[in-house]
DNA sequence: CATTATTATTGTCTTGGACAAATATTCGAT
DNA sequence: ATCGAATATTTGTCCAAGACAATAATAATG
């Protein structure tokens, strides 16, 4: 494996890979007849361990340090006993066991079940959210592989599709361009705020994942949007966020506002202009909220 | 703009664009006080026309060198008046008016109408292929802007959705695991093949857009799967095709066949063991073909 | 104990060179 | 003149070692 296709694989740069093998002595490739780099599978595998704890939060400089033994122990962490609060919530339960079995249609026939019996504003607020954590959460334990994370979006993804093509296509205010700027292409969190929207009477434009940000700008000018509303995963990393945001910001025009959400939302300091929906109930007191200001414009602001 | 967000917004590496700068001299970037790039908006806008013109076959050596009034002539070549095979379809005009009107709920009735009337077969194999052609083709000269293929894309993929999973979920033979390789985000070819396969009674298990190689195989295992179908677009980089596809060849049990589809794959080279798909035709043809195959057993190989 | 200053960590950018795969061109033979 | 093989050019990706700034962790201070 050479270089380029470990950096597709793991989504460690190039240049990372190589700025590692210099201060850590890790990885540690073989080297073909014209001296470039052939990783072996296990340092790969061991690469994709690591890249799972960094996004749990340890940091690079522990875990290249790390022994085999050490990073098996941070990757299943002894659960303390005392915590079980999963338990109740069945559908959970039963969920993520569907995934670690391949059981595709039981998968999708349990999520469409629950989302019947509670309607689609409950099933996203009081269970599409656990369960990606969930989901994430377990990856990140090394429990789920990646193929099996995308099984469950993918089923995830039509399920919800399905139910906001079923809606009778909104045209009130506000009007909102949905999307995620380039290299972040998790869709889930826009799909749920574009259902909670779409379900409040809300217009929605949904670019999909990666839009470049000039873009952005000419759906937005186009669409005469009210609001650009931008998804970050928690996997995005951190430091371009910010950047990217107020670059962001500066391109649209004042009157247009900026809504970041998503799971990575929380990880970002505020910026004037800019409004930090942490979490899915922030969605729908924002959106009123916007209501009730354009009802009362004497309010300022 | 710095080389890494040129980078996301072109699709162009970072050693390309480097080494266009010593080659050719251009793009030609200012930099900032720690001496690094800064490219301007007119540099980033004129390649993102060059990439439009590589994707179409044109050569860099050839584009770099041209001239901004060459560049324009090469991006809307003046049409043949003899040649008008488009003015018959009707729909296609109308689907490109109303993208490049932005009426979404217009384009999602169309779209959905079309489907209504052809069927879903009819419309994968009829109306969806040659409307991506003509959307990409439009994009490539410059008549569309990427956010307006977005809003094509997202449409056309909710409704392809919609009608796969009101499909009774097939659980017949063969078992076809469908996804892309990394660096490959065009899902509407996935789609489009899920359709028909799953239309002929074939069980389909999609992973979504990007499953690392590794996965794909953890995956085909997973299922059992007879198939394993991957989808290249035509804007991906040809060079990278061969080695990707030989590579995962090697990685996957000799048992499992290889399908490799969407409109990318007609610019691969034949490699043993792995069964190109030149067209949605083919893809119906190699279904049947593997059923007769398994049928008759004493076929051969 | 809270806050600021210092130190360590870490990803990304820099240069200029090299090479092989892909593509174009020339040459020779039928 | 046309096809195929041999040669030449083009082109993307890789390499090395160094540098820097932003972030995080630690120490020092009030």
């Amino acid at each position: 494996m050479n270089i380029g296709a470990v950096e597709r694989d793991t989504g460690l740069g190039k240049d990372t890979l190589r700025v590692w093998e210099r201060r850590y002595g890790f990885p540690l490739p073989d080297r073909d007849d014209k001296g470039e780099r052939l990783y072996p599978a296990d340092q790969v595998a061991r690469l994709r361990v690591i890249r799972r704890l960094m996004d749990q939060g340890y940091r690079p400089g522990r875990l290249l340090a790390a022994s085999e033994a050490e990073l098996a122990e941070l990757s299943a962490p002894p659960v303390p006993v005392n915590a079980t609060p999963l338990v109740e919530n069945s559908l959970l339960l039963q969920t993520l066991a569907l995934i670690r079995q391949h059981d595709v249609p039981g998968l999708r026939q349990t999520l469409e079940q629950a989302m019947m019996r509670q309607g689609l504003q409950g099933f996203v607020l009081n269970t599409i959210a656990p369960l990606n954590h969930a989901v994430g959460e377990a990856w990140t334990r090394g429990e789920l592989e990646i193929f099996e994370e995308h099984l469950y979006s993918e089923q995830m993804q039509s399920l919800l599709r399905r139910a906001i093509g079923n809606l009778t296509q909104a045209t009130g205010q506000p009007r909102i361009v949905l999307t995620t700027v380039p290299e972040e292409q998790h869709i889930l969190g826009l799909l749920m705020a574009e259902a909670l929207f779409a379900l409040d009477g809300a217009s929605c434009f949904s670019l999909g994942t990666q839009t470049p940000l000039l873009d952005i700008r000419m759906a937005a000018q186009a669409q005469t949007a009210d609001i650009v509303a931008i998804s970050f995963s928690a996997a995005f990393p951190a430091r371009q966020m910010a950047p990217l945001i107020s670059q962001l910001r500066t391109l649209l025009p004042e009157n247009i506002e900026l809504w970041i959400g998503g799971a990575g939302a929380n990880r970002i300091p505020a910026q004037p202009g800019v409004i930090l929906l942490c979490g899915l109930q922030d969605a729908l007191s924002a959106l009123a909220n916007w209501r009730q200001k354009r009802a009362q414009p004497a309010d300022g602001l």
